[in-house]
DNA sequence: GCGACAG
DNA sequence: ATCTTGTCGC
């Protein structure tokens, strides 16, 4: 059973082993040259355990918004580093199978994860998707710190492996972090999150995902 | 042992 | 992630 939540499972070597069979099957390479559409998801919590999932797709490269569908579910497993998929992904499940795109862009590490296994692979690996992990912060890693203009990037490096990049999305402002999800290149990801971030420092698909996430949230 | 640590 | 006022800057 190398997929997702087990109740008995919390044992975290045995999650560990989960994820590392996961990032074998993540696929480095592009499998689709222009995405058509692009969608962003995001979950938002109340209480510890009341998650809502948010998923908004556009139209890629135009960014005009096709489709947004939300869920709300309870979620059982909290938040440890590293570990956040096994708290996010079912409802980020859920609510992805909702929205169908070429390519899912997820508030999180992709490949940019101690076992190259961040959420946004995961999920990618599971639905047979491409995704893309776009996170605030950076998880594990290093890199120099980009040029302070908008499109400038560095690479994030885990000793000599190349494990995502630090981008900026906009001129003096903090940048993000990039990287691989699934069935996508470092650098599609990283031209697809510039082209999705005209305005704003977070790619229009995930804002507006945050948007809907937070507004059914405040509605409960 | 100590510090770091996606959301 | 979420809790929150003012404030600097275009």
């Amino acid at each position: 059973m190398l997929d997702i939540l087990d109740p008995n499972q919390t044992d975290l070597d045995e999650l560990s082993k989960i994820q590392k069979k996961i990032a074998k099957k993540v696929i480095k390479k592009d499998e689709i040259e222009t995405p058509k559409s692009v969608a962003g998801c995001d979950i938002s919590f109340s209480e510890e355990n009341q998650a809502y999932a948010a998923c908004v797709s556009f139209t890629y490269p135009d960014l005009e918004k096709i489709k947004e569908k939300s869920i709300e579910v309870e979620v059982d497993f909290p938040y440890i580093p590293t570990f956040l998929a096994f708290r996010e992904l079912q409802p980020m499940l859920k609510v992805v199978k909702k929205i169908d795109t070429d390519v899912y862009m997820i508030d999180s590490q992709g490949l940019a994860h101690p076992r190259r296994a961040g959420l946004a692979s995961h999920l990618g690996v599971i639905i047979k998707k491409p995704t893309i992990g776009v996170a605030k912060n950076r998880l594990c890693g290093e890199g120099y710190k980009p040029s302070p203009e908008k499109g400038a990037y560095t690479y994030l490096k885990d000793n000599e492996e190349v494990i995502g990049a630090i981008v900026r999305t906009r001129t003096d402002v903090k940048p993000v972090y990039v990287s691989i999800g699934h069935k996508i290149s470092l650098e599609k990801a990283i031209k697809i999150t510039l082209n999705t971030a005209p305005k704003y420092k977070i790619p229009e698909p995930i804002r507006a995902a945050h948007k809907l996430a937070t507004e059914k949230m405040k509605a409960t």
